[in-house]
DNA sequence: TTATTATAGACACATGAAGTCTTTGATTGG
DNA sequence: CCAATCAAAGACTTCATGTGTCTATAATAA
């Protein structure tokens, strides 16, 4: 029961390309350094974030991963939901639609979590300053 | 990032404990029988309650397990704690004492989900009709 | 064409969850 | 005291997942 190393990484690259907000695109490369992870690793986690369609990326000399549009509405959640996946943190016995009391009391909670998780938005952190990776 | 089964099956027994509320202890073999887990397994889950001090055991005839006083008390995140531990869902590089400011938005959604569970007690919801094990 | 860069998949490794088995020790009842 | 009962503890196996590496492939720019 513990957030991935892979969740960690992806939040601190999407903070940085918002907090930076650069005109061509990032390599992986450089991403990769700042965090001291390897590079092959890294990208296998931002293509997932590719596939979420919270950055784009291009092949090619002078390519790499840049934000695709809407960058104020990114919140934690998105990015999250994106390396994690979006299945409920409680599960168990079978897929009965008449989930019992102690169910929903956990659905509830989690429900906490995500709320916050959602309301707050990349961009509010970025800006307040970002003591994070250089 | 699952609760464990573990977990599940905790809460479980401490519902039923709580509803049934029998002046005997139980035994771990009838406990584990309903939720359809070897009872040895279960008693590992079980010694962890103890320790957390939520229930108490006797050894020997007619022993088993027993609530260990103020039965109202008991909260969701009593037994979650005392099974998955208290560490932090978020934990990164190092022992810093200074956490980034996306540390501080992780362990503040965390701290909604964990009011949530501690806000709701076992009892609340055992009165309200205990659709689980039968 | 060549250099650069992302994508994909196979692969290896470490960690932790889930569960079994056995031994020990404590308690009750005869 | 003796035997049956029951929790506690630890070693052990098994399995799933996270973490990471490596290589091949495809796309793009110079
Ligand atoms: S929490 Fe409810 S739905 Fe889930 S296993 Fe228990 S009884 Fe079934
Ligand atoms: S979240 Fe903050 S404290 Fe944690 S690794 Fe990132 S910069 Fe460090």
């Amino acid at each position: 029961m513990k957030y991935s190393k892979a969740t960690n990484y992806a939040l601190h690259t999407m903070m940085y390309m918002i907090a930076i907000e650069p005109n061509s695109p990032l390599g992986v490369q450089q991403l990769a350094d700042k965090q001291g992870v390897s590079p092959t690793y890294l990208s296998k986690i931002l293509t997932k974030l590719v596939k979420a369609g919270l950055i784009e990326s291009a092949s090619g000399a002078h390519g790499g991963y840049r934000l695709k549009g809407k960058r104020e509405d990114i919140s934690f959640l998105d990015i999250i939901h994106a390396v994690e996946g979006t299945a409920s943190l409680f599960e168990c016995c079978g897929s009965e639609d008449s989930k019992c009391l102690i169910h929903g009391v956990m659905l509830e909670a989690e429900e906490g979590m995500e709320q916050h998780l959602k309301n707050t938005k990349m961009i509010d952190v970025a800006r307040k300053r970002f003591s994070g990776i250089s």
